[in-house]
DNA sequence: CGCCGGTTTGACATACTTCAAGAGAAGTGG
DNA sequence: CCACTTCTCTTGAAGTATGTCAAACCGGCG
């Protein structure tokens, strides 16, 4: 695990300041989570936490994209969650990791060790409150991905993933097209977020491209030439 | 909807008193909830919140099994939690139902105006912090069905879904053999759970029945006649 | 240049679904 | 109490979406 230590931009100029745990802080608390934070980076591939570990910090994804996945002794593994942009990692009042972090990308967290993190959720309310309501975000999401692993087509199920990956990262004109577009995950990771394997994500990708809906300029990267064909492909209702 | 309103039993003596969000609090804060419960009760099949509703009151599960889940527009559904003895219902702060809830045998809650208290969580800690300590197990546990639904096998989902009830419902002894078990639920709603069709679910429990592991009285009514190959064929991690 | 991980593509296998028919239970009304 | 309907469940036969196995491709990097 690296362990680099970064030196802290100050909390009002951060990128996520006003989505992350601490976006309902006032300067007071700011100051206050100012003085306990320290950043960490991680290239791809490094694994951030293991299941089973002793939880010692929390953290907020300042940039990058991590996955949160669990592998059966028998190697098949299903992502359970990714995190992007401002997502908040750790379960205060837990002792102990559920589930692997594993970086997809190069990721910088901004970390709090969890005793002091903990004392603060207990007197400063703006950082409970906001904590309740992300949680209640993720289990939100973790539900709706449910519903795509037990009920979707290999075809819903990657124009979904593409579409919400869309959402997060582009909020701004949802139903244009898109261009420059980047995967964070290779096919394996999309196919352990999906339930599915590799070759069917392929499979579907290409299907896509094949149908006009996308197009690729590299294995990475690609452009959305069909929105609302997209969309449609999602199964979900408009 | 039925709007039956029962006798309120005393929270001293209530059977959910240590398990459900009310666990950890005092006997002045116990008093308090006292003067705004409300009990009510639904048959089996009544539709106790819809998707989209606006959400009026939050509540306890003291008797029955309801389930939450979400229908496609053409028909498949899924269900994304089975909610037992003590599990709450409703999401403090969010203004709407995200999934629908359906008492799946007769079910009895103990219900709460959100008004009210939401007002309780921001002043008694003792709420806010079960809640929390509450759907960090929920996520938990959504997280965990992801797994089931991504990446097991049937006769793995089958084997998972029975062992989660008779730990839920019969805590003790947990490794030994059961006898007068009865699922809550039809094979139709149980493959909705699994993200399977009714007939595997069928052809899976018959299955697990010729290999010795079950045994039925009746379509609901079933004894676990080897517990351990009911764990094994799970597929966790012992 | 030649490896190497990630990806594509093809041929084949299969777990699960779909469709269909029938058997029990369980309720309903005469 | 018995037809009659209605649901739930079982069982079989056939179909298919997706998985598995294997080979070849490709772009990047030492």
């Amino acid at each position: 695990m690296s362990l680099d230590t970064l030196q802290r931009p100050s909390c009002a100029t951060c990128q996520i300041r006003h989505r992350a745990v601490c976006a309902r802080c006032d300067p007071n608390e700011l100051e206050r989570l100012e003085g306990m934070k320290i950043y960490r980076s991680y290239k791809a591939g490094e694994t951030i936490m293991w299941r089973g570990e002793a939880l010692v910090y929390v953290a907020s994804v300042v940039e990058g994209v991590a996955r949160l996945s669990k592998t059966m002794e028998d190697g098949r593994t299903q992502m359970v969650g990714l995190l992007l942009q401002s997502d908040f990692i750790g379960r205060p009042g837990r002792k102990n990791i559920e589930f692997d972090v594993i970086a997809a990308t190069d990721v910088v967290l901004c970390c709090f060790a969890v005793k002091p993190f903990e004392a603060m959720i207990a007197d400063t309310p703006h950082i409970a409150q906001r904590l309740v309501e992300m949680m209640l975000d993720e289990l939100d999401s973790a539900r709706e991905w449910m519903l795509l692993l037990g009920r979707k087509t290999a075809r819903e199920k990657i124009a979904t993933f593409l579409h919400m990956l869309i959402r997060r990262q582009h909020p701004e004109l949802p139903e244009k097209d898109k261009r420059d577009l980047v995967l964070p995950l290779t096919r394996e990771e999309i196919a352990d977020y999906l339930g599915l394997t590799l070759e069917t994500v392929s499979r579907q990708l290409n299907g896509m491209k094949k149908d006009g809906i996308l197009s690729f300029s590299d294995r990475r990267r690609f452009d959305v030439t069909n929105m609302p064909a997209l969309i449609a492909a999602t199964g979900d209702d408009t």
